[in-house]
DNA sequence: TCTATTCTGTACCAGATTGTCCACAAATAC
DNA sequence: GTATTTGTGGACAATCTGGTACAGAATAGA
């Protein structure tokens, strides 16, 4: 699953001839590429051409290509992840945390590309069961940051829960809403103006 | 473009052999399969078998893969804006009308599929300008809907769009969510109450 | 019946597809 | 040096790809 890019560096090189690609490096750019051509209409020729690799090293390391589209999102997931959480600890007021949360995941780094998970999601999901699971693993771990600003913001976990759910499809919208023609500007500005009514009062379930 | 099913039945059968199938009947199996395989996952022999006629009658009436995939999501596009267009007709609350509205677009007919348009957007759009436009088209007419809803409701123009761009985008991003493992009870939950949130009061620009 | 027209099934094309194989290269161990 | 281990490039196989060609079938009109 994982590939391994030695994060316990080993003392001494093992017999046999070295490696003479980065395999992280490699693996980024099958990010890149799966980003912006989805998985069905990416070939092993275009794979190993842009991870600058032969095919034997390719599946020698990565096995398959649904392997290594795997290993492409899990990556991307996790550093996304990073993203989200540093940003939420740097910024001490949690609403203000949650809408830099939230622009993080609507403005993606590849804007006429989208977000690599949503693309996956779309793609694959309902076919794919490896894809259902890692995304599922990825929406949770998103949603409890989002969760727990909101907790510190002094909403009801219940609340929260919802909100989050809010807040994030909002952010998920956006995406394909720029994708199919939106502006960057008409994105933000959306985003930024609901998020404020969604974040104003924790809502006390008064009544039903 | 338009595949002619004969909007205008002609008086006389023209001379020739007759069509042995029904193409609007055709069409709607291209719309099924592409919606729940994607367009670069879906090979020739898979939608002529889906579509249940031969490889020659597929050339001869639609012309290309491409040519197809647009039809059917022209089609799939004026069907939803119609069940949209006729939901905003009969509801004559305009919240009420919007919410019933956002519910058609994030509860899909095929929830695990999602829907046609996010998912042909998400695959295409960025490689593909005939979709980015028909796309575009499609959002704006959606927004068309809500807007015309959100004025009858007393929002002003600069806030309705604002807030149909918010409103459409969390409906989107909940048919992802929902692909991503978020069951249907929870996706219906968060877009009541949020929906509820983002309708309350049209907010007069006050201040900034 | 004979012609014109339209549709259909099948064979076909040239190139692309994923994945395997194997001889050889480059390193360590001895 | 030799043996061993690991990585590499290119050839190869078998299948699949989107699209075309064409002979013949089924209709209308004469």
């Amino acid at each position: 699953m994982s590939v391994s890019v030695s994060s316990v560096p080993r003392a001494r090189r093992p017999a046999g001839r070295p490696r003479a690609f980065d395999a992280q490096a490699a693996l980024d750019a099958a990010v890149v590429h799966f980003w912006e051509r989805g998985y069905a209409d990416t070939s092993l020729d275009d794979l190993v051409i842009a991870m600058g690799i032969g095919r034997s090293s390719f599946y020698a390391l990565f096995g398959s290509k649904h392997a290594v589209m795997m290993a492409a999102l899990s990556l991307y997931n996790s550093r996304l992840q990073e993203r989200l959480a540093a940003a939420a600890a740097t910024e001490p007021d949690p609403r203000a945390a949650v809408l830099r949360v939230l622009e993080l995941v609507a403005c993606t780094q590849k804007p006429i590309y989208g977000c690599l998970f949503v693309n996956l999601v779309s793609e694959l999901a309902p076919r794919d069961a490896d894809v259902r699971e890692q995304c599922d693993i990825h929406q949770r771990a998103v949603g409890g940051i989002v969760i727990a600003l909101l907790r510190r913001a002094g909403f009801r976990l219940a609340a929260a829960r919802k909100q989050s759910g809010a807040l994030l499809s909002l952010a998920i919208g956006l995406i394909t809403l720029r994708k199919s023609g939106a502006s960057e500007r008409h994105v933000r500005d959306v985003l930024v103006s609901a998020a404020q009514q969604l974040l104003a009062r924790p809502p006390e379930p008064r009544g039903m």
